[in-house]
DNA sequence: TGACACGCTGTAAACGATTACATATATTAT
DNA sequence: ATAATATATGTAATCGTTTACAGCGTGTCA
């Protein structure tokens, strides 16, 4: 590996000098920049960031830091991020976390290699976030999870108001003229952290304000956010209380398993069942049926993160926590119930 | 920031005794290591990676590079790799690259930041491979894309035999009666590398051997890999060649597009309209109509990529050029022709 | 002419770890 | 008792950059 040193000797210049090209310091004479510009393009020469980073006190990039890939409508955010960084000409650098991993410690981790000017983290767990986060210093995000209650000065949040968008997804399944609705996702234990307890909650409080019954043991089956467990729960659901005519699942994922299952229970959605989700990945917009669905507005939800990060990152400003809007996407699996 | 010296100096050792500890060097004294570990914990010290990877010629890690998230395929890729290093205690770090991005110039970046010891390649492009490849001296693993004719010694490839795959997807078609067959996906202008072309290939070889009439102006519709295009295409040549009765879609998620615009285009699937697609993505199995496909082996791949490459990180072994089977999933949406 | 500023370049001290080597002490063998 | 060996620790050079500081040539101005 040529190191600064062999660009110095090979182009009659010191270090400093190579060193001040390398990083487009002004006070260089044009000419000597070009030499050794050429020297640098003909070796192939890159500086070592190790050196470069144990220097400098902090580097120049912005690090995103997901927290389970399997989770569709992350994969829509972080591009739309990667996009954002893009336009801001900002570096950027994701780190994918599975679902044990800890977000704070390996952000910890990040910082002391990184050293970035910012974080981004898409989805965590409050409980983490409380025990941990003090340490971390750099201007942060938190993506679709409220940090509001923590109160950490360098740590903003967008979300989307859960509570509101589960109201708005169970209220359609009304409106459609439905009264025998079961919900599929999440868990009651709370270990799932804040969506599945807000979508619930929302849910739950739409119900009962209609006076409509719900249960635990007849109209809910708890499962965790991913296609086969939305399956699975799905026919456990349908199998216990098959009157149900319609399903609110907790994620569009869960929403999919949700439609195989009732067509192997023998039931057609929209015309036996209907069903919505939440999050608006795009699968639904291409399935059969189309999906319902609450659509978390993944581009604003990107772009607000990285302007407030670059932002705060520049300036001294005092972290925000921001709701941004839902939609509501009617879909062809919602249809008033036959009797 | 704490360092080092730090610990020496509150521990009353020296800081190559501190460094020894950190490092599980066996030569410390199990009470020195007591004491200084009780110090660490309570100072929440870390060590500069910085400092550490700088003197280091190489790190215990091992770094995957991934080319384009928003292919379902991947990901699965992905999780079965993660698990298949847990299980040998390995540590991994994922980096994602965009579409735009190089991946052999993105890959010397992390090598001379992280200084892996080895490095996965999940997609990637021959082309940039040949050219630039050569730099980069760690074994490497390249996954999805055959590289035995590019010939590094230190690069293995883990493949699926597309072209046979694509082969035994149209033969399902037409064991199936179909005779009218149209082909959606990738491009004519090999700019999509080697999995469209070769799975291109093999469908037109198989159309060939059955003398069943194929051109790219009535048969074929060109297009990305994503749901998006995949519909688009799927309409475009439904419209162009409404005769169709069966189409190969180059990957599932052109797949489900496609039967989405077979819908809209007025024709049911499989009634009107089989589909098959190709590498067995979670969610054909859930889709309805469940979708036929050609199922890539994503953890063989996965697993044979993570052995091969932790053998070569350790001994001095041949670059190896493999190919996983694959696996013909009959699926509810391909069924004899009508007429 | 001397003083000063300006533009460019060189020099060398950091940054925070690792590790080869030296050293000190305890243990064992002869 | 002496030498040899093993064990534990300290010392200091080193990794490849950045950057404060110093130096030097040239031009400008009083």
């Amino acid at each position: 590996m040529k190191t600064i040193k062999d660009i110095a000797r090979l182009s009659g210049f010191s270090t400093g000098t190579v060193s001040r090209v390398i990083n487009n310091h002004p006070d260089v004479n044009p000419e000597t920049r070009r030499k050794i510009e050429e020297i640098i393009a003909e070796t192939g020469f890159q500086p070592n960031a190790n050196a470069k980073f144990l220097k400098q006190t902090i580097s120049s990039t912005i690090t995103v830091i997901v927290k389970g890939i399997q989770n569709s409508f992350f994969e829509t955010i972080l591009e739309e991020m990667q996009k954002a960084f893009k336009e801001n000409g900002e570096e950027v650098t994701v780190v994918f976390l599975d679902e044990a991993e800890n977000e704070v410690t390996a952000a910890k981790q990040i910082c002391s290699t990184r050293k970035p000017r910012g974080l981004i983290f898409l989805g965590g767990n409050t409980k983490e976030f409380a025990k941990n986060f003090a340490s971390i210093t750099v201007p942060s995000v938190l993506v679709t999870v409220d940090a509001s209650q923590l109160g950490f000065e360098n740590l903003s949040s967008f979300t989307t108001d859960d509570i509101s968008g589960a109201k708005e997804a169970v209220g359609y399944l009304i409106r459609s003229g439905h009264r025998k609705i079961g919900i599929v996702g999440g868990s009651l234990e709370e270990t799932n952290g804040q969506l599945s307890t807000f979508r619930l909650q929302g849910a739950q409080e739409i119900l009962s304000r209609h006076q409509i019954p719900f249960s635990f043991e007849e109209n809910y089956a708890p499962c965790r956010f991913s296609l086969e467990d939305g399956y699975m729960a799905g026919r456990e659901l349908l199998r216990k209380n098959p009157d149900i005519t319609g399903i609110f699942a907790l994620s569009d994922l869960i929403a999919i398993g949700v439609v195989r299952a009732a067509r192997d229970e023998g039931k057609r959605v929209p015309e036996d069942l209907s069903v919505i989700g939440y999050d608006g990945i795009e699968y639904v917009r291409y399935s059969v049926p189309r999906i319902a669905t609450v659509r978390q507005d993944a581009a604003q939800l990107a772009k607000r993160s990285v302007e407030d990060l670059l932002m705060r990152v520049s300036y001294t400003r005092a972290a925000v926590h921001e709701k941004i809007p839902y939609t509501v996407i009617a879909g062809e699996s919602v249809i008033h119930p036959k009797n």
